[in-house]
DNA sequence: GTCTATATCCAGATAGAC
DNA sequence: GTCTATCTGGATATAGAC
C-alpha cells in the first residue's frame, strides 16, 4: 500500500519537474529528493528514469478521460454532447468554453502534462504524434463533428466543417499557450477567450446579429 | 575572416542540434564534432555553452526581420501592406499565406529557432516573453492593423479587428507546429491551410458568398 | 524498501604545448 | 586557433548491508 503510495508520489513529483526544466534538465537524484528518499531507493520502483517517462504518459491518458467526462466533455463521442451546444446561447458557449480553459490550466497533472509534452514533443516520432493527436486532432474532430450536425440540422451556417472546428478550436490553443508561458496573463487571455467566443458565435449564426446588410 | 566564419558555423550547427534535441541534451563535445575542431577550440570563440545560445538568439532575430522584408512583410510597420491587402482575391490571398507557410517552414535558421523556443521557451521568463512577443503578439498586431484599416475602409465587415486577427491568425500557427513535429503532413497541412483562408475570406466578405440566405 | 558506498561514464570548462 | 591532457563535478545505475 504505501509502496504504491510512493510510487505514485515519484510520478507526480517527476512530472512536476519535468514539466518546467524537461526531461534530461532533470536529474534522479532531484526527483528522489523531492519525493524525500534517495536516488537508488528510486530504482526499487521503477526501473530506469526513461520508465518514469513512460508511466507518466500512460497514467495521464487515463485521468483526461476521466476528467474531461466530469465536465461534460466526451472527447471520442462527441454525438453525446450535441444536445448541450444545441441551441446554446452565446453567454453559455463562453461559459462552456472558460469551464474547459480554465480546467485545463489549472489541473496540475493535466496542465503540467501538457507542458512536459510541449517541451519532449521532437524527441521522438511517437511523442510528436501523441502530441498532435492529443492537442490537436482530438479536439479538432471532436468540434468538427459537433458543428457538421449543427449544420445538418440548419442551427448555424457554414459549408466546411472542418475549417470552421479549426478556426473555432485553434485561437482557444493558442491562448492557452500563452497561459503556459505567462500564467500572469491568464485574465488578460480569458478577455480574449470571450471576444473570440463572441465574433464565432455571431459567425455561423448568420447575418442577422452581424453589420453585413448596413455596409456601404 | 576565417575566425568569423567557424564562430558562424558553430552557430549553424548549435541551433541544428539545440532545436531537435534541446539545449541540455547537446554536449559543447557533440557541437564542436559537427563543426569540425574539438571541444576545447569551441571556448576559443565562446566563453560557454549558454554563450552560444545567447548568441542564437541575438542574431536570429535580426534574420527574421531581414528576411520577412524580403517576401514583403512589414512585421513592425503594418501600414506599409495595407495596399497588399487591398481588394485583394480570394485565391491571391491564399497564395500569400502560403507564401510566409512555406517560407516558416523551410527556411532553416527559422524553422529551427522557432522549435528550439518552443523546446526552450520554459526556461526563464525572458524566453516565455520573447516566445509570446515573436509568435503571438507580433502576428496577431500585425494582422489587426490590417484588419482595422479594412473596416475603417467598409472593404471588411467585421466589429473586432483583434478577435478577427486571432481567428485567422491562430488556425495557421496551429498548422505551422503539426508540421514542425510532424513534416510528412505539409500537404494535408497546405490543404487544411486553404479551407481555413477560404472559409476566412468569405466569412469577412459578407453574406453575399454566404449560403445563409437559404437555410431552413 | 531504504540506505551507504561505489562503479562507470560523461558533462562543462581550463592549462598549456604547438 | 587548434590540439592533448586534465580538473571537477554530477549523471545513471548497481551492490550489498540493514
Amino acid at each position: 500500500m504505501k509502496q504504491e503510495d510512493t510510487k505514485q508520489r515519484i510520478l507526480d513529483k517527476a512530472l512536476e519537474l519535468f514539466s518546467t526544466q524537461g526531461y534530461d534538465s532533470v536529474s534522479v537524484g532531484e526527483i528522489a529528493k523531492a519525493v524525500g528518499i534517495k536516488a537508488p531507493s528510486l530504482y526499487n520502483h521503477f526501473p530506469s528514469k526513461q520508465a518514469i517517462f513512460d508511466a507518466i504518459v500512460e497514467s495521464t491518458a487515463a485521468q483526461y478521460e476521466a476528467d474531461t467526462d466530469k465536465i461534460n466533455i466526451h472527447v471520442q463521442n462527441a454525438q453525446k454532447d450535441i444536445p448541450v451546444f444545441t441551441e446554446i446561447t452565446e453567454n453559455a458557449l463562453f461559459e462552456k468554453v472558460q469551464q474547459i480553459f480554465e480546467y485545463s490550466l489549472h489541473n496540475e497533472a493535466i496542465s503540467r502534462f501538457r507542458r512536459m509534452m510541449t517541451i519532449e514533443q521532437f524527441r521522438s516520432p511517437e511523442l510528436a504524434t501523441l502530441y498532435s493527436k492529443r492537442y490537436v486532432e482530438r479536439i479538432l474532430n471532436y468540434h468538427a463533428d459537433i458543428f457538421r450536425t449543427l449544420i445538418a440540422s440548419g442551427e448555424i451556417c457554414a459549408e466546411n466543417p472542418d475549417a470552421l472546428a479549426m478556426m473555432y478550436v485553434a485561437p482557444v490553443v493558442t491562448l492557452i499557450g500563452v497561459c503556459d508561458r505567462q500564467p500572469e496573463r491568464e485574465h488578460e487571455c480569458l478577455d480574449k477567450l470571450q471576444n473570440h467566443v463572441r465574433l464565432f458565435f455571431r459567425m455561423v449564426h448568420g447575418s442577422s446579429s452581424q453589420r453585413g446588410e448596413s455596409r456601404e
